[in-house]
Formats: structure tokens, sequence, C-alpha cells
RNA sequence: GCACCUGUAGCUCAGCUGGAUAGAGCGCUGCCCUCCGAAGGCAGAGGCCAGAGGUUCGAAUCCUCUCAGGUGCGCCA
């Protein structure tokens, strides 16, 4: 139930009405005119924008148009006052009970409040994380894989088909360096000394691998020559990775539905059957590339090559597809997999990359617009650098120097919740601050533990009231009788329930899951403002000791707000927490 | 040089995809705290939304330019 989407439905309705009684000029667009909660709670209880939004096209007065809507609204019965103001904003009341009914729809709906269906089962592809498989993920890899499981499941509650997927890249040279890493660990397990060159993974990670390497092969590629063992310990090391990765996921609470292979796309034809398809439009040519600009290109001479003419749609200049030795540059393995997304069938693709991947967004874009003849569309976001903080510094990452965070680092330091609510407490493309000690510290400042606390402090009350001998139970408190219900401070988180619905479709529509963390702070703060002041105001307090129905009804309220606390965690992936320690 | 992102209170940031007098927390100032759950509560000061133009009923939000910061600009993946 959505108090918003209906409120606008109703204004429409007697838009229509008036252009049929001739109050307004026929055929008039009405996909303007919204109806939001007023920026200043004194305005009233919602607003809308109709009167300025069609007192041009309908050649009225913004005012006098807005006093003709409120006469026919007024009828409503949910509206007990609409007010003209301003430039000619229609402000309307709303009676108690409006609100009330919205809390009790709530309660009956659980953590399905707010469930919408804005995307029409439409399916989406997210694609997220995709990091290389040479290593365990850091945090930056961290902010990607809660971003993108995050906005996964926020589409999935507004309503879209939702496959989250993770694109290995183990087709290029990185894996070679990854096997002959392994390689290293594995005569190392055979008791040999070795050195790390450059050139080669040196991190303890891989220790483990090379002693299962060897626990399998026995000493079968030892002083072998690369062409013996390189393909083969390539496979064995990428699974290896990718066991790892899993499980770093699966620490922070993702998982993914599908793995996609990018070495899949190799000796099969599919990236050939991709690039002809551009070819066959036209969009792939043989062609020379003009010299770069800025940095001198010292070693740079004229050659021709296949280009994907990506300037078509967007792009700055063509990009290859082809290395000169002739085998396909990095590009092309990724448009034959957005091809491939494309043939799914899927009706939307997202791609999450890291912040230092964006001069890649126009190309990408460009061959998803191109392979799908624009059919599909295709959203990247990108996000930004975390940036830690320990004991009140800056924790600066180094791989040289061996300061390299990973996400176990993290998730063992504050845990998984923290780290993904945290992680969603600012837009995916604004760098992030990320301070161990903050993160855990109980206080205002601290947003998840206020989100948290607020949680609490419901099943705190709920408790307590269960022990009064009141029926706390879901059945009995969505049947509860909330006309009693009636003060500004709780008329006011009743005000901050009902959004919840129009924020789901609106962080869904923006794929901005940090808007639900945002929210999530908002409803909180207004519970806890509701509670302080029961402090001062007996009256106000959730359990009335002698009255076990004003209690119900009271504790149906704070029930609600931990049902809509609930949902919004579930959509971040945080864990609700029914009491602090 | 080019592209993308960012620029909002002293600090860290929100700002509902164009709405009314731009919000929150921290910090600062002043009160209150034998209150369901301590880890506080209430109030106040604090702003030319980087700057300049434009678009329209209306701009922090959209367009153009300028300035400042970040990132990326290989046949690397």
């Amino acid at each position: 139930m959505n108090l918003f989407a209906e409120l606008r439905a109703l204004v429409v309705t007697e838009l229509e009405a008036m252009m049929e009684a001739g109050d307004l000029p026929p055929g008039l667009s009405l996909d303007n005119v919204a109806v939001e909660p007023p920026r200043d709670p004194a305005h009233g209880d919602m607003a809308t924008n109709a009167a300025m939004v069609l007192a041009k096209p309908a050649k009225a007065k913004p005012r006098d148009l807005a006093e003709a809507l409120a006469a026919r609204l007024t009828g409503d019965a949910r509206i007990t006052e609409a007010s003209v103001a301003g430039p000619g904003f229609l402000n309307l009341r709303l009676a108690p009970d409006a609100w009330q009914g919205v809390t009790q729809a709530a309660l009956r709906a659980g953590t399905d409040f707010g469930r919408s269906t804005m995307g029409q089962g439409q399916r989406v592809n997210v694609e997220y994380v995709s990091a290389n498989p040479t290593g365990p993920l850091h945090v930056g890899h961290t902010r990607g894989a809660v971003f993108g499981d995050a906005l996964a499941s926020l589409l999935a509650f507004a309503g879209f088909d939702v496959t989250r997927e993770y694109y290995i890249n183990d087709g290029g040279a990185q894996v070679d360096t990854l096997a002959r890493s392994v390689y290293l660990r594995y005569l190392e397990a055979h008791g040999q000394e070795v050195a790390f060159e450059d050139g080669t993974y040196p991190g303890d990670y891989l220790i483990p691998a090379g002693a299962a390497l060897k626990e399998r092969v026995g000493d079968a590629y030892v002083d072998q020559p690369e062409d013996v063992w390189l393909a083969e310990v390539r496979e064995f090391a990428t699974e290896a990775m990718m066991d790892l990765i899993r499980a770093d996921l699966a620490a922070l609470g993702v998982t993914m539905d599908v793995f996609f292979s990018e070495k899949s796309l190799y000796g099969t034809g599919r990236i050939e059957a991709a690039i002809e398809d551009l070819k066959s439009k036209g969009l792939v040519y043989w062609g020379t590339l003009p010299p770069p600009k800025g940095k001198a290109g010292e070693d740079w001479k004229p050659r021709e090559q296949w280009l994907f003419r990506s300037t078509a749609y967007g792009d700055d200049e063509d990009r290859p597809v082809q290395k000169a030795d002739g085998s396909w540059a990095y590009f092309a393995p990724d448009i034959a997999y957005h091809y491939d997304k494309v043939q799914r069938g899927f009706d939307a693709l997202i791609d999450v990359f890291g912040a230092d991947h964006g001069g890649y967004v126009k190309r990408m874009k460009a061959a998803v617009a191109a392979l799908s003849e624009e059919r599909v569309p295709l959203d990247i976001k990108l996000t930004q650098l975390v940036k830690l903080f320990k004991d009140g510094a800056e924790y600066k990452m180094s791989k040289r120097a061996g300061t390299f965070v990973t996400l176990r680092d993290v998730i063992d330091e504050v845990g998984p919740d923290v780290t993904r609510f945290i992680m969603l407490t600012r837009k995916n493309d604004a760098p992030l601050d990320f301070d161990f000690d903050k993160v855990l510290e109980q206080s205002r400042d601290n947003p998840v533990f206020y989100v948290q606390y607020a949680n609490a402090r419901v099943h705190s009350v709920l408790s307590k009231a269960r022990a009064m001998g009141v029926d706390v139970g879901d059945d009995a408190l969505a049947s509860a009788d909330l006309s009693g219900l009636t003060h500004v401070a709780e008329l006011q988180v009743m005000r901050k329930l009902a959004e919840w619905p129009r924020v789901v479709e609106i962080a869904a529509r923006a794929n901005e899951p940090h808007r639900i963390a945002g929210y999530l702070s908002e409803l909180a703060a207004e519970f806890h403002g509701l509670w302080n002041r029961g402090n001062d105001d007996p009256s106000l307090r959730f359990v009335q000791e002698d009255t076990p129905a004003t209690t119900r009804s009271k504790i149906a309220l704070a029930r609600a707000v931990s049902v809509v606390i609930s949902a919004g965690l579930g959509i971040l992936g945080v864990t609700p927490a029914e009491e602090m320690r």
C-alpha cells in the first residue's frame, strides 16, 4: 500500500473529471503531476504541484486552478484540508485514520510491506564484483560487492526478476601469471628454494594452493617445462582462487546466481559471432586510429586494424578489438559477454565497476546499444574508493608494503552487518570514509548503531508488554485498534512509515540502494524522537502499565517500525539486531 | 590535452531524478537529565549550494563556460 501513489491517483482522477466537465481543456498531459511529502511538515501532509504544472497548458492562473482542484479533493474522506499556498501548491492534510491505516497495512504485510510491482517482472542482470581470480578480495571489491548485492535485492523488492552475476576474467595473461606463481609455491612445497620475480604474485595466500597442487599431482610437474603443466595449473589455480573468492563473498553474505567464465568464450566461436554481428551492421570495420593526443606516443605508429565504431554511440574514439598479434583485445570477449547477456533475453543490464574503470563506460554502453539495436539499456554504476581509517589516522594500503586490507580483514574486525551498512551510507560515486573505530561506536552519529538500536528498543518494549500479558503476536497487533494514536509525535512516525513504499520505488528507479540506508536513519530518528518524548510525557510511552488495550495499539506502532526496519535492512543484507550488547 | 566523477554550515555528508524559508550528525553556545533500555534530551548561532551566464511559473538539481579536487585516458586485463 503506497498512500502517496493512492493520493496521486485520486488527484489524477479529479483532474480528468475536470477535463470532462470542461473545467480544464481536454487532453492535458498529467505525467508531471506529483504528490509528495512537503519539505516543511507545517505545510501539510502531502502536496501536489498539479496546478503549477497545468497552469500554462491550460491557460489558467495556478491559484485558481488549485482552488478548483481543492474543492473536489475535500470530498474524499481521507482529506481533511486542502489549501492553496505559495505559487500554487496544493497542500493536503490527511485524517489520522489514513495514517493509521498505513500502519495497519504494514503490520499485515510484514516485511513484504513496501514491496512493489514497479518492475513488472522485467528481467534485469546485475553484474558485480567480477574481480580477477588471482587473489582474495580487498576493500575496494567489498564496496562493489555490497553495492551490487543491495542493488540486486532492491530491484527484486521492487518487482524485477533479478540475476546476480559475476564475470570471471580467466581468459587473459594474468591467469598465466597466477599459474606460474602457484607453480612456484608448488615447488616450495616440495622443499625447493624459489624466487618471486616481477610478474609473479608473491602473496602468502597462494601457499595453500601450492600445497594442494602437490597433494593432487605429487611430483609430476617438478622440474618440468612450462608447456607440460601451465594449462592444468592455470585451471587448478583459477578454481582455487574462485573458491577463495566465493568463500569471501559468502562471509559477506553475497551469493551469485551465475559465474560466467571469460574463458568459455574462447575457442567456441562466440567472440567471433559477436564481432561478426557488429561487422554485419557496419559497426566493426578495418581502419586506422588517429594518433593519441596529450601524452606523446613516442612508439605509436599508424596501423590498420579491426575497430569498433563506438563513436556512433557517443564514445570519443573508436576502439580496437584485436591486438597486433591477432589475438583478441580484452574488449572483444567483453563484447561477446554482453552479447550473451542480450541474447539471454534480459530487459535491462547493470554493470557495477570500480571507479578506475570509468574510462570503459562509454565503449561498453556503445557496445550494448549496438548489439541490442538499442533495445536493452545498460546502466553502469561506478563505486568510488574507500578510504580506511584506523586509530584516528588514514590507513594507506600498499601492495608493496604488504599493508593490504582484504575483505576478510574488514569482516573479522567489524562483522558483515556493519561492513555492509556503512558501505551503503554514501552514494556509490562518492568516496567513502570507513573508520574502523567509528563504525563500532555506540552513538547517535553511527547510523548502523542508531538504526539497530531503534529495532532493539522495539523488541525491548515488545517483551515488556508480553510480560504484562498483552498479546504481541503479529496477528493480534495487526488487528489492534489504532484510533487512539493521534499525538503529533505518533503521527509523525506513521507518516514516515507511509513513505517507505515510495522510497523503495525512488531508490529502485535510480539504482541507488544508499537511499534505503538514508531512509532507515530517518525512520529511526522519528522513532527515537517519539521514545524520548515518552521520557517527559508518560502518556507517550509504549508500555502503559494499567491499560493493556492502549499498550497494544502503541506496541503495534512500535512493531510496525521494526517491520519496516527489518524490511529495509533485509534489502541491504543486514541482520536486524533484537538487542544491543 | 581529452573524458568521467565531485564541489552544499567550521568538519563529515543528505537533499526524494525541477518545487515553498536548503536539512542531519559532529563541533560550538545555553538550558534539562532519580526518563519503557545507560551508550542522553531540548533550544540557539552558523549558508551568495565553487563562480558566471542561460532554460521557466520555479534551479543546489537541467544546459554552457570558468575555477578547484579526484579518477581514467596503451593492441593491460
